[in-house]
DNA sequence: CTAGGATCCTGTCAGC
DNA sequence: TGCTGACAGGATCCTA
């Protein structure tokens, strides 16, 4: 699922491609995931590409911005004259780049091309005034971000005010923001803690071990261009290599690649699907 | 504050 | 082969 380095993926493909575009027209096939006046939006030039948590800002000249969740299956691709030697589009790019899951066309100068496609339709785009953009609901109440805000200290004082399992913790936005059901699965097992583990129960070692986990294991995200499972891709329309590289995600029933002896078990927390091993996971 | 369930949506897959 | 139903999942909302 699109996480911290899925989005700061697509973050860094958006910020090569669009930066320098003019924004000459807006097409909203589904009204429903889209919200904001785009008149707000035309005639006026990309400047940058923010990432908040898991959604994105697309800063224009017109001190307006375009806000972008994808969630599960949003997929933003370019097609246009930034785009050197027209790669191979992944078959997980679903009714093809421009097709009957394309919900918004952000028509661009010098015939580019920004599609907006997303099968199940959770995700949303959302037109704010860019000095609004930290002031909006969901990127307001994000917690403090790895990689940015959060500091071990930080770190160790949210867990120890929470009694809730510590996946459920961690993939909660707002008590720290980017991290979802993969690198949190990923993560728990890296740190040898059990993913049922009250929060605020976990020795300090242990905490200072999970937080470097996520460190790792989000930096491996970013550098294989992220986890193209279900229908990730970046915004070229090619996938991410961390799904070869996954530690316990979707390896329910496998050995554990570390203690060898034990398989991997899947349980739900939160009502997510939760991967460990009962062995090496305490 | 926390837990659990329903909701949104549709492709995929198991079962018959 | 073809149909039916269960399932997945980020975030939100509601109830307990």
């Amino acid at each position: 699922m699109p996480e911290l380095p899925e989005v700061e993926t697509i973050r860094i493909g958006l910020e090569k491609y669009l930066v320098g575009h003019i924004v000459n027209d807006v097409i909203v096939k589904t009204p429903k995931i889209f919200s904001g006046n785009k008149k707000d939006l035309l005639g006026s030039k990309i400047i940058k590409v923010r990432r908040f948590g898991k959604v994105l800002s697309i800063d224009l000249s017109s001190s307006f911005s375009i806000l972008i969740h994808v969630k599960l299956t949003g997929q933003p691709i370019y097609r246009g004259p930034n785009l050197k030697n027209s790669p191979r589009v992944s078959n997980k790019v679903i009714g093809g780049i421009q097709g009957k899951h394309t919900h918004v066309i952000f028509k661009l100068d010098r015939n580019g091309f920004l599609y907006y496609n997303d099968v199940r339709k959770f995700g949303w785009i959302k037109v704010v005034k860019t000095s609004d953009v930290e002031k909006t609901g969901f990127i307001a109440k994000l917690g403090p971000e790895p990689f940015k805000g959060l500091t071990l200290e930080i770190f160790k004082n949210i867990l120890s005010k929470s009694k809730t399992n510590i996946k459920v913790l961690l993939m909660n936005q707002e008590k720290i923001a980017g991290i979802g059901n993969i690198y949190a699965n990923d993560a728990l097992w890296l740190s040898k803690i059990d993913p049922r583990k009250v929060s605020n129960s976990i020795p300090e070692s242990k905490v200072k071990d999970l937080y470097e986990a996520i460190l790792k294991v989000l930096k491996e995200g970013i550098k294989r261009r992220g986890a193209s499972e279900l229908t990730f891709v970046t915004p070229d329309g090619t996938e991410g290599t961390y799904q070869k590289h996954f530690l316990v995600y979707g390896q329910e029933g496998k050995t554990c690649p570390r203690c060898k002896n034990t398989k991997i078990v899947k349980i739900k927390l939160g009502g997510r699907g939760t991967y460990f091993c009962p062995n090496c996971q305490k």
